[in-house]
RNA sequence: GCACCCGUGGUGUAACGGAUAACACAAUAGCCUUCGAAGCUAUUGAUGGGGGUUCGAUUCCCUCCGGGUGCACCA
């Protein structure tokens, strides 16, 4: 499906070059922000009354007149200091509303990424700990990142790279020959094993030597000592069963799981690769690394002083690793923005290295703050995922019962399910990447405003008029004319115009904005327009409305991963 | 010290360089004998300060102030 966004910069661009033959045009086609200005706008006379020196408004004008307008836009206006504004024709939805229908789970798709392939990282907690809430924004943010690229037509590969090794490791092996037992653990691992590590790290207080003996640990780990690997492969089977539970309820999946310790193997031929090319150097204190060219950026460490692999090391071997295995044109890191420099650095060293020709970026995201409680692992003051899942579903199911008191008990609790879990999503995905998220209960529990609950609401309700509307059916409909059916009804033209400009932009919130102001205008329909009570033909065309307004709702929300109720 | 991110009504947020800065929460006043009130309608209220670029700046540049984050053997 062509954009209806493009297919109107044509028409301006056509009647512009027409006008200024063998200009080198940037036609640009906006959203008004006011609806009393149409549809669409252009504002390329004042972009080209500026460079031909021209009065804008004049060759608004002029342009509006050299347009050939087709059926399907009602009327083009100039207006203000040079805008040309597009409406489109009631007419043009009558084909529109029924091309949606049957484009179904399709609507909303297009194809800027067919053929191509993007791997994705997401999620990716460390073992041995649990998930807290801080590992909600990487898991849910990425995972609607991916949806959306595969809904512009990239083939989506979602590798997990999982924290499973490093020094990090070291330190627990070490707090759990010293501390640990094995039938504590195995009777409540995660739990136990924080309590190793915490405990680690209370003692290091007292002793720093500490440090030393973690660091030891991990180097005879990496060394294949056998009770060192015993140990850690048990730790990280014991931690992927927990893993696997929270995003089972999360509804994301991965492809493949390559946890940082798969590199281990891999890792020698870059270290080689860097030296053999002088890219890689000793440094003051014996460690290997990698000097940048721009001197405000610290250089970039590859190994350790003795001898063992840093972070780094494996970030890099796992880019080589992603690049032979599928050569994407993309490659995203979905990793919290503490971590801007760190990137900086590796995508420096992989272009000296050249060892993708791939866009790697780090899809930045802000940091999710806790006034009411200091988060921090190491204490083991953490909040946890599944304790902040409980809490949403066991709100939700509090109000169902109270909304709904006569659904079967299993379907209260199925949209407990939903509604709760979306809630969470929804607080998280409807703002911008980039911003601080806030842990406040309240927000991310709330299920009224701008919130999950309100588009599956908006959902439920027109599904229901849909179910008693189905014998009413007449086949012929009406013109689309009352305000809040237009208003509705403008909206959905957009959808795949903005999934396209959020998976270009890598911004969920785009399409979570744009789905909370559709369910917005549909509720505003709702109250202003009877639909099963209508004429004939004017319910034919409301109901042909809300089955779009549906389908749009439904497939929106699943790329933002948030499902729908029928019923709630 | 250097670098990056963020400062928008009381609170939490939105706005691809565009037109009268948009929503939600909270507050106030209304709307269920009418398709589901988790809803609708209305009212009050904001771009940290100062320069600059531009026909036009919340958006881009500079500077100051405030908050956050990161800076050689953590991940």
């Amino acid at each position: 499906m062509v954009f209806l966004k493009e297919k109107i910069r044509e028409l301006v661009a056509k009647a512009a070059t027409q006008k200024f033959p063998g200009e080198l045009l940037d036609i640009k086609v906006e959203y008004p922000g006011d609806p009393s200005h149409g549809d669409y706008s252009s504002n390329v006379a004042l972009d080209l009354g500026k460079k031909m020196k021209m009065n804008p408004r004049a060759l608004a004008q002029e342009l509006a007149q050299m347009i050939q307008k087709p059926e399907w836009i009602e009327k083009i206006e100039t207006a203000g200091a040079g805008f040309l504004n597009f409406y489109l024709a009631p007419k043009f939805f009558e084909d529109f509303l029924d091309e949606v229908k049957k484009a179904g789970d399709d609507y909303g798709k297009s194809e800027v990424g067919k053929g191509k392939t993007v791997v994705t990282d997401t999620s990716h907690p460390n073992v041995a700990k649990p998930m807290g809430v801080h590992h909600l924004l990487s898991t849910i943010i990425g995972n609607a990142i991916s949806r959306i690229l595969a809904a512009v037509g990239y083939t989506v590969v979602r590798d997990n790279y999982l924290g499973d090794y490093g020094t990090q490791f070291g330190k627990l092996l070490y707090a759990y020959k010293t501390w640990g037992d094995e039938a504590t653990v195995k009777k409540d691992p995660i739990p136990e094993l924080l309590k190793l590590y915490v405990k680690f790290h209370e003692e290091v207080e007292k002793d720093e030597q500490l440090e030393d003996k973690g660091r030891a640990e991990f180097k005879k780990l990496e060394q294949g000592d056998a009770q060192n690997r015993k140990l850690w492969k048990w730790v990280v089977e014991l931690s992927l069963q927990e893993f696997q539970k929270i995003w089972d309820r999360l509804d994301v999946s991965f492809d493949f799981i390559h946890g940082e310790s798969f590199y281990e193997d891999k890792m020698q031929a870059i270290v080689d690769m860097g030296t053999s090319r002088g890219i890689f150097v000793k440094g003051e204190k014996g460690a290997l690394i990698a000097p940048l060219k721009d001197p405000n950026i610290p250089p970039c460490i590859i190994q350790k002083s003795d001898g063992a692999s840093l972070y780094a090391t494996r970030d890099l071997a796992r880019i080589q690793y992603w690049e032979e295995t599928w050569h994407p044109v993309l490659m995203l890191n979905v990793v919290d923005m503490a971590q801007e420099l760190y990137f900086r650095q590796l995508f420096e060293v992989t272009g000296m290295l050249k060892l993708t020709e791939a866009r790697n970026l780090h899809i930045a995201f802000g940091r999710m703050r806790f006034p009411e409680k200091r988060m921090s692992t190491r204490k083991g003051d953490i909040i946890l995922l599944e304790e902040l899942l409980d809490e949403a579903q066991a709100l939700a199911l509090k109000i169902v019962e109270e909304k709904n008191p006569d659904l079967p008990a299993a379907a209260k609790k199925e949209v407990a399910k939903k509604v709760g879990v979306g809630s969470v999503k929804y607080a998280v995905l409807a703002q911008n990447r980039l911003t601080d998220v806030t842990f406040t209960w309240d927000k991310m529990l709330s299920l009224e405003g701008n919130s999950a609950p309100y588009l599956q609401y908006a959902y439920a309700r027109a599904k229901s008029i849909l179910r008693k509307g189905s014998e009413k059916r007449s086949g012929k409909m009406a013109l689309l004319h009352e305000p809040a059916e237009l208003a509705l009804a403008r909206l959905l033209p957009k959808f795949p115009e903005v999934v396209a400009l959020s998976a270009a932009e890598f911004k969920p919130n785009l399409i979570a904005n744009y789905l909370f102001e559709l369910a917005s205008r549909f509720s505003s329909f709702y109250a202003a327009c009877d639909v099963l009570n209508a004429e004939p033909e004017v319910r034919e065309a409301r109901l042909k409305l809300v089955e779009a307004f549906t389908v749009v709702t439904k497939n929106g929300l699943k790329l933002l991963g948030i499902q729908v109720n029928e019923e709630m």
